[in-house]
RNA sequence: GGAGGAGUGGCCGAGUGGUCGAAGGCAGCGGUUUUGAAAACCGCCGUAGGGGUGACUCUACCGGGGGUUCGAAUCCCUCCUCCUCCGCCA
């Protein structure tokens, strides 16, 4: 944790006032994710009422003490009035800290219940017990017909010598590939069309962000304290250095942290950014999930959108991101659906998610390419991310949302997938041949 | 890597142990004046947390954390951030 900019360790990521006021409401609420999420809330309540009961207390004393010492400032500091006085302040101001120090403790207890409690379900979501019970919205496009039996990306590609799977393993190990040629034009090529339709179209402002992040920073939008095994942490160069580095699992950390401990214009909401990066993920638990090819790799590019706006619009915001997103796969005319996360399957800061699948031939199935999340008030408390309508009025916090806008790798497995023809070539999209000279995909 | 300097309210900036939540200025808001505007003058103008139905009131916060003290923006420790000079480097 870094020191230099936090007050408490522990961000709560929920309002202690509403949460105690609501305790029932916000017990259902939470019951709907599972059991264990609404059971976090059971010592809530009366850690709030005992932090109430010292701050009162903590706050009579310090108001005795500085109207004491006040008068002490008018004494002649070598009369004995003023050494009896200091005398019996001693321990009055020795209370005051007895108490301050039992209100800290409390208060971190509460903080660091309330910050793994998940953020509550929007009442749209669906209700389920597992990703089978996400709900589809709607399907786009259709699955081509092969006269052939579709091969899977990670034949395509070494077939082609546009993708490198051997030799990535011989640089870094499992979970890497390396693009050759044609295959890392197709990267970039994606990389320029996603960032150029969200800046030019969707009114996007393109951010270039550090990749290397602080603990503070994965703090503010939730992946730490509870997702550190997801993530790449680096070692320190500088013993003198206090805090650590980690690589930054997805773009969304660094531009919904952005606007950390600032108070926004509300005119100037809603504010869309958009960014290209590198994510890594340790991908600490998917030992045996999609160990071929690179729909999960430990390092892989994703164009992240970012939506920071005012609380009532962001149900509305949510869905123009996701179009946002949608447009992407359309342009390219890939195929796929778009499904509302049930209850059991949303993340963990979310109030409502939608998840693009994307068509893929060789497994016959629908594989995410793009998570888009409406967020609520969950990461600006955390990240104290607040703006103002008028001068003199108070700061709310805002609601942040964000999305793929599309993962880079899954898109180029999916284009290799859906566009692969009988002699082994890929055709190029339409939307995306300016980017890339060519009409089809024929060897690196 | 070596040597120094600095961080105060939206911004600038004064303040080295008590009457300082903090002078002064700028920006902003309201008002007086004016045909209107400008100027001038007057007032307001940080955040969070308690208590009260409420008018209101109390507490905390001078980069963060800790300490010394009856009392800290001011003294000490530590961390963060920024700046200057030298060295190194894409």
């Amino acid at each position: 944790m870094d020191p230099g900019r936090r007050r408490d360790y522990v961000q709560p990521m929920h309002d202690v006032r509403y949460v105690v006021d609501n305790l029932d409401e916000v017990r259902a609420r939470l019951a709907r994710r599972s059991d264990e999420a609404a059971k976090l809330l059971d010592p809530v309540s009366d850690l709030a009422g005992e932090r109430r009961r010292l701050i009162a207390a903590a706050q009579e004393k310090q108001a005795a003490r500085n109207t004491a010492s006040k008068e002490m400032a008018g004494l002649d500091k070598s009369s004995e009035a003023f050494a009896q006085r200091r005398a019996s302040l001693k321990t009055l101001s020795q209370e005051v800290k007895d108490i301050e120090r039992e209100q800290t403790e409390v208060q971190t207890k509460l903080d660091s219940i309330l910050a793994t409690i998940p953020n509550l379900p929007d009442p749209s979501v669906p209700d389920g017990v597992s990703e089978d019970d996400n709900a589809v919205v709607h399907v786009w496009g259709e699955p081509k017909s092969y006269d052939f039996e579709p091969k899977a990306h990670f034949d395509i590609g070494p077939e082609l010598g546009i993708l490198d799977f051997e030799r990535a393993a011989k640089l870094s190990g499992p979970r890497f590939v390396v693009e050759v040629g044609m295959g890392a034009r197709l990267e970039r090529a994606l990389i320029n069309f996603m960032l150029d339709l969200h800046t030019k179209e969707h009114g996007y402002t393109e951010v270039a962000p550090p990749y290397l992040v602080k603990d503070t920073t994965l703090y503010g939008t939730g992946q730490l304290p509870k997702f550190e095994e997801d993530l790449f942490k680096t070692r320190k160069s500088d013993p003198e250095r206090s805090y650590d580095l980690y690589l930054s699992p997805t773009a969304e950390v660094t531009l919904t942290n952005l606007h950390q401990d600032e108070i926004l214009d509300g005119a100037d909401l809603t504010r869309a950014y958009c960014a290209f990066t590198p994510c890594f993920r340790s991908e600490a638990g998917s030992h045996g999930r999609d160990v071929r090819g690179m729909i999960r790799q430990h390092q892989f590019n994703k164009v992240e959108l970012v939506r920071v706006c005012r609380p009532e619009d962001s149900m509305d915001e949510l869905e123009n991101l996701t179009r946002h997103a949608e447009t992407v796969l359309e342009r390219l005319g890939l195929h796929y659906r778009r499904v509302a996360l049930c209850t059991a399957d949303l993340g963990f800061g979310a109030v409502k998610t939608y998840d693009l699948e994307v068509w893929l031939p060789s497994q016959e199935k629908f594989r995410e390419i793009s998570s888009c999340s409406n967020c609520g008030d969950f990461q600006a408390r955390r990240a104290k991310i607040r703006y103002r309508t008028e001068k003199g009025k108070k700061p709310q916090l805002v609601h942040t949302l964000n999305g793929s806008g599309l993962a880079v790798g899954r898109t180029l497995v999916a284009i290799l997938e859906q566009g692969q023809r009988a002699d082994g070539s890929v055709e190029v999209p339409e939307a995306l041949r300016p980017f890339m000279g060519v009409d089809v995909i024929t060897g690196a």
